[in-house]
DNA sequence: GGAGTTGTTGTACC
DNA sequence: GGGTACAACAACTC
C-alpha cells in the first residue's frame, strides 16, 4: 500500500528510467484508471510527443512533469510502475502502457484497478482535484504544531480516522497512522478535539519521525510493494503494531491487539496506548 | 465461499 | 451547508 514513504521511494528509483524519455504512443487496457480528461483519446493526445522532465510527489500522489502537462497518478493499494523493453510480454494486470520513442515502455500495473490518473496543463495541477484538496506535507513548515492543534480541535472524530484524512495532513495511510499513534502513546479511539497539546505534539513529532525513518528504509513491503526498480522496502522490520497482532509489544511485552475503527483495521498495544 | 483488505470520492444523513 | 459516516470501486488472499 503505497503511502508517502513508498511513493517517495518510487519517485526516486523510477527517475533514472524515465527522465528525458519521450512518449510515442499509449495503450489503455482499463479506461477507468483515466479520470481526467475523461476521454481516453484526449488523454493520449495530451501526452503524445511529450518528454518527461521531472518526477515529483505530493502526499501519496506521484507526478510526472512533461513539457506542457502534468500526469498526476495515485497508486491506491497495489499500483506499480516499471520500465520494460517493448519486446517483453504484457502482464495480466498491465492497464496503461506508455511507449517511448526509444523502444522502451513505462507500464502501469495494478491488480486491483483502483489507481487513478489525471492530466492537467502545467501550473493547473494544484488548482484541480485531486491535489487541490490536500493538506500540508508532514515535512512542510505549514504542518506546524499550532496548525495541527487548531485543526484537531475542530473535529469530534476519532484521532485514527482524522489522521487518515488527507486534508489535515497528507501522506499517512493505515500503516503509518497505527505506527504513529503507538509511538506517541495515544489510543486511536481518542477524540481528536479532546487531545491535550502534549499529545498533539507527540503525534506530530512521531508522524514526522516515522515517515522519515520509513523513507530511509525505502518504504514498507507488506504484500506486494516494490519500488521503481523492483526492490522491496525494509521498514516492515521496524513496525511496532501494524500486522503484529497476537505478538508481544516490543516496548512492554503486552500482546498487540487488532480492532476495527471507522471500517479500518487498527493495531494497538492497550498497555502503551490507554484510553 | 464469504469475509477481510486498502484510499478516495460521491452521496446520504443529521 | 458543514460535519460525519459509509457504500462503492476491484480482485485477490485466507
Amino acid at each position: 500500500m503505497p503511502e508517502l514513504p513508498e511513493v517517495e521511494t518510487i519517485k526516486n528509483t523510477l527517475k533514472r528510467f524515465v527522465l528525458d524519455k519521450t512518449i510515442d504512443t499509449i495503450d489503455i487496457q482499463w479506461p477507468n484508471i483515466i479520470k481526467e480528461p475523461n476521454d481516453t483519446e484526449h488523454f493520449k493526445t495530451l501526452l503524445q510527443g511529450q518528454t518527461i522532465r521531472e518526477l515529483s510527489r505530493k502526499g501519496k500522489f506521484l507526478m510526472f512533469y512533461f513539457d506542457d502537462v502534468v500526469l498526476v497518478s495515485h497508486l491506491r493499494m497495489e499500483g506499480k510502475y516499471s520500465v520494460y523493453d517493448s519486446s517483453e510480454p504484457i502482464k495480466k494486470h498491465t492497464h496503461v502502457t506508455f511507449r517511448f520513442t526509444n523502444g522502451e515502455e513505462l507500464r502501469y500495473n495494478d491488480v486491483r484497478k483502483f489507481g487513478t490518473m489525471h492530466v492537467y496543463p502545467r501550473g493547473k495541477e494544484f488548482l484541480n482535484k485531486p491535489l487541490n484538496q490536500l493538506g500540508p506535507e508532514p515535512f512542510d513548515e505549514a504542518f506546524s504544531l499550532d496548525y495541527f492543534y487548531q485543526k484537531l480541535k475542530k473535529t469530534d472524530r476519532y484521532i485514527k480516522s482524522t489522521l487518515l484524512d488527507q486534508t489535515i495532513v497528507t501522506g499517512l495511510g493505515n500503516i503509518y497512522v497505527d505506527e504513529t499513534l503507538f509511538r506517541a502513546g495515544v489510543h486511536p479511539l481518542k477524540r481528536a478535539s479532546k487531545l491535550s497539546k502534549k499529545e498533539v505534539k507527540a503525534i506530530r513529532e512521531q508522524a514526522i519521525n516515522t515517515l522519515e525513518e520509513a523513507v530511509r528504509a525505502g518504504g514498507t513491503t507488506i504484500r506486494s510493494y516494490v519500488n521503481g526498480q523492483g526492490d522491496m522496502g525494509m521498514f516492515q522490520q521496524e513496525l511496532y503494531v501494524y500486522g503484529q497482532e497476537n505478538k508481544a509489544c516490543k516496548n512492554c511485552s503486552n500482546t498487540i491487539t487488532k480492532m476495527k475503527i471507522g471500517g479500518r483495521g487498527t493495531h494497538i498495544c492497550t498497555s502503551c496506548q490507554k484510553l
